[in-house]
DNA sequence: TCTTTTTTTGAATTACAAGTCAAATTCCTA
DNA sequence: TAGGAATTTGACTTGTAATTCAAAAAAAGA
């Protein structure tokens, strides 16, 4: 890769955390392309040299925070840990990139709603793999006898969902702090699987 | 009142549930005020002698179908429950709501990102109220000895969290029916408290 | 430095949806 | 059933934001 592309996709994964950004604090569809732009201190006809359009934009800000959550996750798998553990730690790094990114399922909630026909597939193919570390981590669980529970799709939902929520209400400058968040969600959530 | 006030008052909730259709199928922003006035074979012209404008329209959605839910939720009050029971109850018609309404909450993750000032303040605060119900079951139930919780705000805040979840992935088409899933939802998530 | 390629700009285009309003229609009541 | 009030209509205005694009500016290479 030359210099000059090594730039481009900087640049690239620069707008992508601005875009991020602006579109966690505004929503999606508040967030003008300018308000982009405009965090960069670029100008809006620069976005499309390096995307086609809003929409790709997006869905490339959605592929690559779950790509760093599902590497991180998927790397519990390489240390020596029990289930219980790798759950809790698990629920920990979601909430850490929800908490920061305040991404991940939440902007979008609702792939329907924004993305055309083609990506609503991929986004929905990408979740699902997202989904399904979790959903080994409890299968891994219940052989073990870790875990004890009847509607493991549905036990995995809970937990995404309730930590998911953590977006809606969280704030820095709350009662608790970050990690007092994950430790105790961590904690209270793993209840679900016994 | 006059036989025209109570059609007027039966038109304006009827354009309330066709609004919450809409705009929960489609997102708020994505709803047009032609979108919902078709639903009901009007024009959009007519919809802004009901209400003010489509924020007003909004926000008259959230104040029903809380209200409704809110009354159906403090009614367990009069039965003579456990808190577990009174709790497992309050979660199904939470999800009851949830997923027949496909609101309350969900619509409307981010008020800010919609409603103007004055709104804000009000949904707040009704969702607050809303809430402090979950809360004080809760804290019956730690009085009582039949919860033990450090963190009941949050607690609360993981049971909603995951309840509102079921929003975006339970369809009737799916593997469980409405009823089992209240059930199951309810069950495991009272083992938060315990 | 000069030329070429990449990148940025900002003005123009386009599309869409909120909100307005005078006129038409429907409904009530005397 | 005529007249006035309530309701509905649909064409119009307005504002906003996505997208395009030719031209300008910046960067690279010779």
């Amino acid at each position: 890769m030359s210099l000059r592309e090594k730039k481009a996709a900087r640049k690239k994964e620069e707008i992508l955390r601005s875009a991020s950004l602006v579109i966690a604090r505004n929503g999606y569809q508040n967030a003008t392309m300018e308000d982009i732009a405009a965090e960069l201190l670029m100008t809006k006809g620069s976005l499309y040299y390096y995307f086609k359009n809003k929409e790709e934009l997006l869905y490339k800000c959605h592929e690559l925070i779950l790509s760093c959550a599902m590497e991180r996750i998927e790397g519990l798998f390489f240390e020596n840990l029990s289930s219980k553990e790798k759950m809790k730690r698990a629920i920990k790094i979601h909430l850490d990139i929800v908490i920061r990114e305040k991404e991940v399922f939440n902007l979008i909630g609702k792939p329907e709603q924004i993305f055309s026909e083609e990506n609503i597939r991929k986004v929905l193919k990408k979740r699902d793999e997202y989904a399904s570390i979790f959903d080994k981590i409890i299968d891994e669980g219940v052989a073990g006898g870790e875990f004890s529970i009847n509607q493991k799709k549905m036990a995995r939902m809970m937990i995404l969902g309730a930590a998911n929520w953590v977006q809606v209400w969280y704030s820095p400058e709350g009662k608790y702090g970050k990690e007092e968040v994950e430790e105790i969600y961590a904690d209270n959530l793993l209840k679900i699987l016994l």
